[in-house]
DNA sequence: TCTACTTTTTCCACTCACAGGACAAAGGCG
DNA sequence: CGCCTTTGTCCTGTGAGTGGAAAAAGTAGA
């Protein structure tokens, strides 16, 4: 089924429809006062949305004592598509034009399958969602892939951990298959406008967004947008170098921050401190699960084993390190620490802010808040849903 | 002598004097050639900046064939001075509104002086290009400082190496005193906006310049913009840990890379060597000058002291480890080396582009020039009537 | 219940920026 | 010397946008 989305025609339109989008249902009054246009002018414009459909009538506002006004909203029926590629997972969700989500399910599935098997899966779930009657049809889908993009063509660029991905024409592909608008970016970039839709970055310009999943990764946003860098690779923190002649990483250098610590690391170094008889916590998982992934040592740690709280400050540490050196280097307005190993919790921020607030200098750090991500695995579909909406609901 | 320098009334005059200030002078043909207006407004905004004294009409055009037509030009009476305090000298230029130089002179003075004795010598220099005959006055004045500035008020704040400095309202003091606005950034900023404006980096959207003079600092450049952090301390390199556990150094930390690589760092070591008696060419310009500087390790270099080239190489590592850190985080389009060890030249490039080309990724590095500056002591005096310019062709 | 006051929406006339065509001025070229 | 091109000037039409007046529809108090 093709949807006829509209466009708005122009930067008044594009304006109404984003606070619209922010704001929630409003009065033609209360629009009015947040954007700076003369009534009438409103009101025609309003009248052009109201016409494209991008927008509906709904009720009567709340009364403010005067003439009753009738509520605008963004239609109802609008449906985005959010849609994060782990290295190990994929995340796909339905939100509605507010990006409110509707429905949002998960399930496990190697990126290395290639971009044929990972699509496949991914056009199961949105019919799986379509299925339980969220969404009749999409009118655009926001993809996050755990690499550099390409950001206008939505195509990815020698990505390390997704071999076969390289050059595939993610944005084509997708919009040809889904039959609606797409657009693609980086993981980290989406859970960075993630979290500044809808979680702890929401007033903020200049941020942060460090991502410490399966890899380590780093959004940045100047001034409320995402930058990208020259060739889509900027925040690609993983291999800067941590530890001097560390451990060899799969980069072909030495110490990189991603090879001492991340979901990968932790689980290696896990398994080898379970091994070696290091803690019977790590150990009995390690027998139960035949395996150990950085869940498994968080549970040890929260059960207030030492080893577990050893590798996690340990890890903290590094990654504060190099924390650090980007806070002296970017003086951001905040961190924001989010990806799969959130679950490490303040353990992990402890260790972070105290390299962080020792390394860097004080006019830095005197009133950088470093904290959490406020959305967990939910940031990466609503920075998509967000990507895209930012896109359709700009004048073509 | 106060100038009642007029302001453009709208955006559209803006971009007219900002083609003129870069072009040089154009017919008002050439000039629609390159603006999106038609004829009639081009001239009508033509004729109010005529008006308003800030362009005038200047002989004829180059015929291009047809009816011969006026060039259009900036006021070739306009003045914009140029002001870069160092650590250890001040450098003063006066531009015309194109930004070419038409003096520049420099006096070595230590900033720990203080803002009023710094300010007495400043003015000191600007009334000697005066009397020169360069400038009856001054129309504008761009003023970089060796510290982080709060930007909007132009004053320095916690500024580690300007002791006395901290909040003295530099801005509105020296505007004050010359009489004519004034615009207050850091060093680097304004050593980054003169090699966009005139230098190396003037086709490049997003670029880092990093300067190595008695401290290390880095100009970020983001889609053409100066990027300034939050508090105004973006690019403040210098206390990035470079070697763990390394040099104690003056902000209380160990290892910054500061404390390893700057011209105060090399004149310390380079001395050390002397003593120790390592370097017969290094030992004999001790004597002969009663101390050695940057300039003289990059004198022995040059002769092909080993000792010299080896500090120069090691300090060129050690900056390129953390630049290359910058690269991964930042993914710019160009690095630009400047700064007083520019005389180090193409053995401190050398070192610097080896430790980034081998431990950034390759997409970062695959076509990322690594370069000197462009202007040497230029490009501050030029980046701050970059910015004083850039604040008066815009709208009031 | 009536009146006075608000809030909101709709309608209309007026302003202003700007585009683009017509025309004049001034050159080159065969 | 005539024709074409380039440049500058004038003039009018158009459409965006403002702001006031009036209508519509409510609340609060006498």
């Amino acid at each position: 089924m093709r949807r006829m989305t509209a466009r708005p025609a122009n930067a008044h339109q594009a304006r109404l429809l984003k606070l619209l989008r922010d704001g929630g249902p409003n009065s033609r009054a209360q629009l009015g006062d947040q954007i700076d246009l003369s009534r009438s002018k409103l009101a025609v414009e309003v009248d052009r949305l109201l016409e494209t459909g991008l927008v509906v009538a709904d009720g009567l506002a709340a009364s403010r004592g005067g003439r009753r006004s009738h509520n605008i909203r963004l239609n109802p029926g609008l449906r985005f598509l959010g849609v994060d590629i782990g290295a190990t997972s994929v995340d796909v969700a339905v939100t509605n034009a507010e990006l409110e989500t509707l429905g949002h399910i998960n399930h496990p599935m190697d990126v290395r399958e290639g971009p044929v098997a990972v699509f496949e899966q991914v056009l199961a779930m949105a019919a799986k969602l379509k299925a339980s009657g969220l969404a009749e049809g999409f009118d655009g889908a926001g993809i996050g892939v755990p690499g550099p993009v390409r950001f206008p063509e939505g195509i990815p660029v020698a990505p390390p951990i997704m071999p076969g991905w390289d050059g595939f024409p993610v944005r084509e592909a997708l919009s040809q298959e889904l039959g609606c608008p797409v657009m693609v970016d980086n993981d980290v970039n989406l859970m960075a406008m993630g979290e500044q839709h809808a979680g702890v970055a929401r007033t903020v310009a200049d941020f942060l967004c460090v991502k410490i999943g399966t890899g380590i990764g780093c959004g940045i946003v100047v001034g409320g947008e995402v930058y990208r860098g020259t060739t889509g690779s900027a925040g690609d923190i993983g291999h800067i170098q941590a530890v001097p002649d560390g451990r060899p990483c799969a980069c072909g250098n030495r110490g990189c921050l991603e090879a001492h610590f991340s979901g990968a690391a932790l689980a290696r170094d896990a398994t080898e401190a379970a091994q070696q008889g290091l803690s019977d916590e790590l150990a009995s998982r390690w027998e139960t699960n035949g395996g150990l992934t950085a869940v498994d040592v968080a549970a040890a740690a929260a059960a207030g084993d030492a080893t577990a709280l050893d590798l996690i400050r340990e890890g903290g540490n590094r990654t504060g390190q190099v924390i650090a050196g980007l806070v002296s280097f970017f003086n951001p307005g905040l961190v924001v620490i989010g990806g799969g190993v959130t679950g490490l919790g303040h353990t992990l921020l402890a260790a972070i802010r105290t390299q962080v607030y020792r390394q860097s200098l004080p006019l830095a750090t005197g009133n950088l808040p470093i904290v959490l991500g406020e959305l967990g695995p939910a940031a990466g579909v609503i920075g998509a849903a967000r990507l895209i909406s930012d896109h359709l609901f700009s004048p073509a």
